[in-house]
RNA sequence: GCGCCUGUAGCUCAGCUGGAUAGAGCAACGGACUUCUAAUCCGUAGGUCGUAGGUUCGAAUCCUACCAGGCGUACCA
């Protein structure tokens, strides 16, 4: 919509260049917005201030200069205001014309192609197999898979990963853990390590293991059984997190494997191959990536002096592998307690000889669980609410998505389990929830009725006149560059946010203005709006996928 | 010590990568249901944008310093 508006503007600077009263010397760049106030205008521009100092006049001079040769069919007003602004109003035709576009385009209303199908890959969530997901994990499942679902809105090409950590210490942990829960309860005495995983749910997978395999293992030396315990648990661990993501509708593209790079030898010739360009050198019998040279605060491990590789290493591997697959862009969502990490993988991406760029780091916040403002134990011990699964199972898939969602994804959130239970304003995901099942029961309504309604673009959108009306078709038609915006910021809160204005609207409307009645044209005009929300509704929610109920 | 994030109404947060009089919701107060869902709407009140400088036509937004909170600063992941 905006693109229209340049071109209008862009005529008119050409003219009044033309005309001899503006030099145009660089051609300045025409940017769109929209006033603070809506009834300053529909859309203005400062193209007159950013003038001012190369064409050497008062931007008010300039900006009368310019709406002097404002002229389009689809324009009903210009005006100068303020410092130098210049506000356009549009014509109701012109609304109404791309309110009829966007209905037509039903479920691919809000579709653009600023990604231009470039290749992204978004790897998140990406936590150890090693037990069940927590609520800070629940966010940066929540905030990845409505990213991903942004920009494959915005027309990128986008894939999503989950990487997993299946090497390692923490397996071995997880394995011996596993094992001491099942001899425990095959009746020996154990002493159960601090550093040891103590999860109720290994106990589980303990139990498991004897129903199905007895004591045999009971006889054997731990060396023999680690690699199954290990194996089990991680298996069993890993399809417990698939399916909490699932319910929690978060599903991948792909699951990668760390296990694998080592494998396929991925990592050893990651080295190889950093040794070769001179990035890598050797220091107190361990080896280590010069990742000072670009940026990190210091050189970091690769190789421990036990000979065992760093998660470090790996991941250089899992990069190089990332790009090869022909990614162009990658994203990495990280809890913020990771932030450290930020600079030595960008080190990483430039030793192999990218621009950085490429790489995204977003970091998600902490997330603070409250039950009625008091803050609930978050510690490993067995308090109550602490995984997704258990957070969901309270409140529902909708809200615990909307409330990951709702927040900017850097700053702390808290996310109270009591507020986002209620069925009131201080829960947005149910206002919105409830204009788009207010607007199906006036659609009810209306059949009822008898009112021959359909999705047509027959259909004659005069009868809209209020200015109300044309707030929320204003509103509507900003749909698709939120869904730009977003993406190209990559803040998902912006969607919910969007919402939520957009629906208020209506909800003051509905008030104020009676939908089905006995004008006939009013009532087809006035569904017809009310269609256009209801589609705006269900593609918002689809990219926080969020459900829009049709009764409440 | 160094680095990253945050600081906006009593509370929770927006503020569109420099623009016009800084906005919502909640809480408080006062109103609106014989009409399509009151899980709603309308109104009132509420501010030194952490502090101090700087950059310019113009700063909540950019820069510097400081203050406060959070998180990092591993041959853990």
């Amino acid at each position: 919509m905006k693109t229209a508006i340049q071109t209008i503007i862009q005529d008119a600077l050409e003219k009044a260049r033309q005309a001899g009263e503006l030099e145009l010397s660089p051609f300045p760049e025409i940017v769109v917005e929209k006033p603070k106030d809506e009834k300053m205008g529909d859309f203005s521009t400062n193209v007159a201030m950013t003038m001012a100092k190369s064409e050497r006049k008062n931007p008010k001079v300039i900006a009368e200069s310019v709406a002097r040769y404002l002229e389009n069919g689809d324009l009903s007003q210009v005006e100068v205001a303020g410092p130098g602004f210049i506000n356009l109003k549009m014509s109701h035709e012109f609304f109404l014309q791309r309110l009829k576009n966007a209905v037509k385009q039903g479920n691919d209303f809000g579709q653009s192609d600023v990604g231009q199908g470039t290749k992204v890959m978004i790897e998140f969530v990406s936590a150890n197999p090693t037990g069940p997901l927590h609520v800070g994990h629940g966010r940066g499942a929540a905030v990845g898979d409505a990213l991903a679902r942004i920009l494959r809105k915005a027309g990128y090409d986008l894939s999503t990963e989950y990487y997993i950590n299946d090497v390692g210490n923490q397996m071995n942990f997880l394995g011996r853990s596993t094992w001491l829960r099942y001899r425990e309860l095959l009746g020996e005495a154990i002493e159960f390590p601090d550093d040891h995983y103590r999860g109720e749910y290994i106990k589980d997978i303990a139990n498991e293991i004897v129903e199905q395999k007895g004591d045999e293992f009971l006889k054997k030396p731990e060396e023999e059984c680690l690699p199954f315990f290990r194996k089990y648990a991680k298996d069993t661990i890993l399809k417990g997190i698939e399916k909490d993501l699932a319910e929690f509708r978060v599903t991948f593209d792909n699951w990668f494997s760390e296990q694998s790079l080592y494998e396929d030898n991925s990592v050893e010739k990651a080295i190889e191959w950093l040794k070769g360009k001179g990035h890598i050198y050797e220091k107190d019998g361990a080896v280590w990536l010069k990742s000072s040279a670009f940026d990190d605060d210091k050189d970091r491990v690769i190789v421990k002096q036990s000979g065992e590789k760093t998660y470090f290493c790996s991941d250089i591997a899992y990069h190089q592998n990332k790009i090869g697959r022909g990614f162009e862009k990658l994203v990495n969502l990280m809890g913020a307690d990771h932030h450290g990490y930020v600079p030595r993988m960008e080190a990483v991406l430039e030793a192999m000889g990218y621009d950085k760029k490429i790489f995204k780091i977003l970091l998600v916040q902490f997330v603070s669980l409250l039950r009625a403002g008091e803050k609930v134990s978050m510690s490993t011990r067995s308090g109550e609410f602490e995984t997704l699964t258990d957070v969901v199972n309270e409140v529902g898939v909708d809200a615990a998505r909307y409330y990951f969602l709702m927040r900017s994804s850097d700053t702390h959130l808290d996310f109270d389990l009591e507020l986002a239970k209620k069925e009131t304003p201080d829960n947005p995901v149910f206002y919105i929830q409830y204009a788009h099942a207010r607007i199906c029961s006036i659609f009810r309504t209306a059949e009822e009725k008898g009112v021959a309604w359909n999705r047509s673009d027959e259909v004659n959108l005069a009868p809209l006149v209020d200015e109300e009306e044309f707030a929320i078709i204003r509103a509507i038609l900003a749909f698709p560059e939120v869904v730009e915006k977003s993406a190209r910021a990559m803040e998902v809160h912006r969607i919910s946010h969007y919402l939520l204005d957009m629906v208020s609207r209506f909800h003051g409307y509905y008030s104020r203005h009676r939908v089905v009645s006995d004008d006939k044209a009013l009532t087809l005009a006035r569904l017809f709006l009310l269609d256009a929300i209801r589609i705006t509704i269900r593609n918002g929610f689809e990219l926080m996928g969020i459900s829009a109920p049709e009764k409440m």
